[in-house]
DNA sequence: TTCAATCCACTGACCGAATGGTAGAATGAA
DNA sequence: TTCATTCTACCATTCGGTCAGTGGATTGAA
């Protein structure tokens, strides 16, 4: 019998965080497993995802490409990860605006504010998700979508909340401008840069500005006294 | 004198250079060229550049990849070629609106009418030169963009002429507006299928009324009788 | 009309370098 | 002694690109 003494945790001990497994701890430590990625998904941003060669990846984190293997069984599991991990989180940061007491128009703006805060603040995979999802393979690409794509759907329901409450333009085509609004945001990737002329608040009241003045009904730009007012934050 | 029926060719000498036209040919063939450039693009937008291999370029013309280099230097020619042409026909296709007579209103209007038709009828390389533009080299990215983006300037402009004339809102951030307003609009190539729902002319009225009231004055939207008729067309 | 020279368009074999990935040995902390 | 981690050496394949050669069409001089 292998003492049961010295192999707890492997520096810590006991009272780790979870009821972990039948072994002190097995397999590669994932908090090195994320600097890797976090190192693959910089060359990925740069290079692009085929134009980066496992050793791209591995020179950028200090070790040799046969190494990443330990952590990985293949590029492309880079590339997922980093897509996967952003994609979720994307999901729980406008979660939310989604679900806020109020009228459409007030989610709305909480939408675009947490989505433009979410992108920049994960600029990096954010651009990456958008830029190379393509690339992964049909599975892994359905295993992220998986029943449909519910950041669209959450949009859109917003849009149509709004067009019943009487603050959206009853006319507009919703899945056309859920579509509009979102590739609008999402361009941001193209041409911000942190430290550049406009502040994280002031790029997402921008946008919330453009975005709700452009859907707004006549009644509601009304009862806010014109559009400029409505365009300017509350 | 010699006879004048057969001797089109260019043996003569003087008058040689201009209008030739008939047989005689220096160089290979400016139209199979571009059939096999549009071969390249339509590889480019399914696999990306750094994924397409000579060798699948070959295949989908139909020929062998060594016979590829009787037409061009390197792989990397026909990313060029492919950015750079579409590129300058996109600046053609949009100087009429640039120049029209009338307000910025109707500028603008035209404007997204002629990007929106432009990007449609040439969806292949237009998405392809949004997409792969960083994956040329920096000398062929300037040969480009020279001076600037001129398409990037003309939306400028045509926002500041608004404000002047008081049918824009003063307060926009005109910068930050036309990157959002051209990132909006670019957004299409990532869905826009020909034979979708929408028809070009759908498509691109719904981004005019878009773009147009996300950035209209007080007294443009007056003057109209609400956004919503700002919205639809004239 | 003939014929040798030339040119076009492409082939197919080949190059060195780089690719993603594997296996086993070495290292080193607990 | 265990085992997580990294290194070293190596694999088959593919990469972009080169180049001599080829067959058929076209040419201009005789």
């Amino acid at each position: 019998m292998p003492s049961s003494e010295s192999s707890s945790g492997r520096s810590g001990l006991g009272q780790v965080d979870r009821p972990r497994r039948g072994r002190p701890r097995r397999g590669p430590d994932p908090e090195r497993l994320q600097e890797i990625i976090d190192a693959a998904a910089t060359v990925f941003l740069e290079k692009g995802y085929d134009g980066t060669s496992t050793k791209d990846i591995s020179d950028a984190v200090g070790m040799l490409k046969g190494s990443l293997y330990y952590y990985v069984r293949s590029k492309e599991d880079f590339l997922f990860e980093i897509i996967k991990r952003v994609y979720d989180a994307a999901l729980v940061s406008i979660q939310p605006a989604v679900e806020l007491e109020g009228d459409a128009l007030t989610r709305l703006r909480a939408f675009v504010h947490a989505h433009v805060g979410f992108a920049v603040k994960n600029l990096t995979a954010f651009t990456i998700q958008l830029r190379e999802f393509e690339r992964l393979s049909p599975e892994r690409r359905l295993e992220i979508t998986a029943g449909g794509d519910a950041y669209l759907r959450a949009l859109r329901g917003i849009l149509k909340d709004g067009q019943r409450e009487g603050v959206f333009d009853e006319k507009i085509d919703v899945s056309f401008t859920a579509l509009a609004i979102l590739g609008q945001l999402n361009s941001l990737t193209q041409w911000y840069r942190p430290n550049g002329r406009l502040s994280v608040k002031r790029l997402a009241e921008n946008f919330a500005g453009l975005v709700i003045t452009s859907i707004a009904s006549d009644s509601a730009v009304q009862s806010a006294g014109g559009p400029s007012k409505l365009r300017r934050s509350r």
